[in-house]
DNA sequence: TAAAAGATCCGCT
DNA sequence: GCGGATCTTTTAA
C-alpha cells in the first residue's frame, strides 16, 4: 500500500481534512509491529479567523509544528491526562492542521486492546482523539514526526464517496464553534458521537 | 511567579 | 447526565 507524499498534504486544509477520511493512519515499531486503522473522523484547524485553533494569534513553543511543512505530526498533551494527534497540512509558515479524531481498527488490535485495558470494547478502542492516541502508543514523543517517514505514516487506503460523508461543526471547542470545519463516516461505529 | 483554561475520558448517579 | 482527575501552556501582574 503506498503512503501519501508531502505535496498531498499541502493543500486547503478543508480539502485535506476530508480527504483524509478512509485513509490508513499506520505505527510501526522496530520490529515490524504495525498497529493502524482506517480514518473515519476528522476536523479542521486553521490560524486564520478560527479561534479555537492552537495557531490562531502566532507561532508559539507548543504550535511550532503546525507552522513548520505538510505531512509531519503534531501531537499535543491535554486536560493533564490525554493526548491528541494532528497532522500537519498547507505550505511551511501557515499555522493549519487536522485532527484524527475516530478511527476504526485495521491492524494491531491486540496490541490495542493492551495498551487500552482489559475492560474496553472494540468500540471504545479508538472512538475519540485521546483513545487512539493511547491504542497507537502515540505520545508527545512523536511530535514532529514526519508522516513520509516509515515508523508513523498513513497510506492511501480507499478514499470514501461525497455521498457517505457527512458535515458537522467541532466539538469540544468553545470558540469558532459554528464552523462546519468536521467530518466523518456516516453510521460509522467508531465516530465519536454526541 | 501564579493562576486559569483547555481540540478529553471515565466512572458514578 | 455530571463532575473529577491532572498538568501543560499561556497570559497577566
Amino acid at each position: 500500500m503506498n503512503r501519501l507524499p508531502r505535496e498531498w498534504y499541502a493543500r486547503d486544509t478543508l480539502t485535506v481534512a476530508r480527504a483524509l477520511l478512509g485513509r490508513v493512519l499506520v505505527h510501526q515499531n522496530d520490529q515490524g509491529v504495525r498497529v493502524g486503522g482506517r480514518i473515519v473522523e476528522t476536523e479542521a484547524y486553521h490560524q486564520d479567523g478560527d479561534e479555537a485553533a492552537h495557531s490562531f494569534g502566532g507561532q508559539t513553543a507548543r504550535n511550532a509544528v503546525m507552522f513548520g511543512p505538510p505531512g509531519f505530526l503534531y501531537v499535543y498533551f491535554i486536560y493533564g491526562m490525554h493526548h491528541c494527534l494532528n497532522v500537519v497540512t498547507e505550505v511551511e509558515g501557515v499555522g493549519a492542521a487536522v485532527l484524527i479524531r475516530g478511527l476504526e481498527p485495521l491492524e494491531g488490535e491486540n496490541l490495542m486492546q493492551q495498551r487500552r485495558g482489559p475492560k474496553i470494547t472494540r468500540r471504545q478502542l479508538t472512538n475519540g482523539p485521546a483513545k487512539l492516541c493511547a491504542a497507537l502508543g502515540v505520545a508527545r514523543e512523536h511530535d514532529g514526526s514526519d508522516l513520509t517517514g516509515t515508523a508513523l505514516f498513513i497510506e492511501e487506503g480507499t478514499a470514501v464517496a461525497d455521498t457517505e460523508v457527512v458535515t458537522a461543526t467541532r466539538i469540544g471547542i468553545s470558540k469558532s464553534a459554528d464552523f462546519p470545519w468536521r467530518f466523518y463516516i456516516k453510521g460509522n461505529d467508531w465516530v465519536s458521537k454526541r
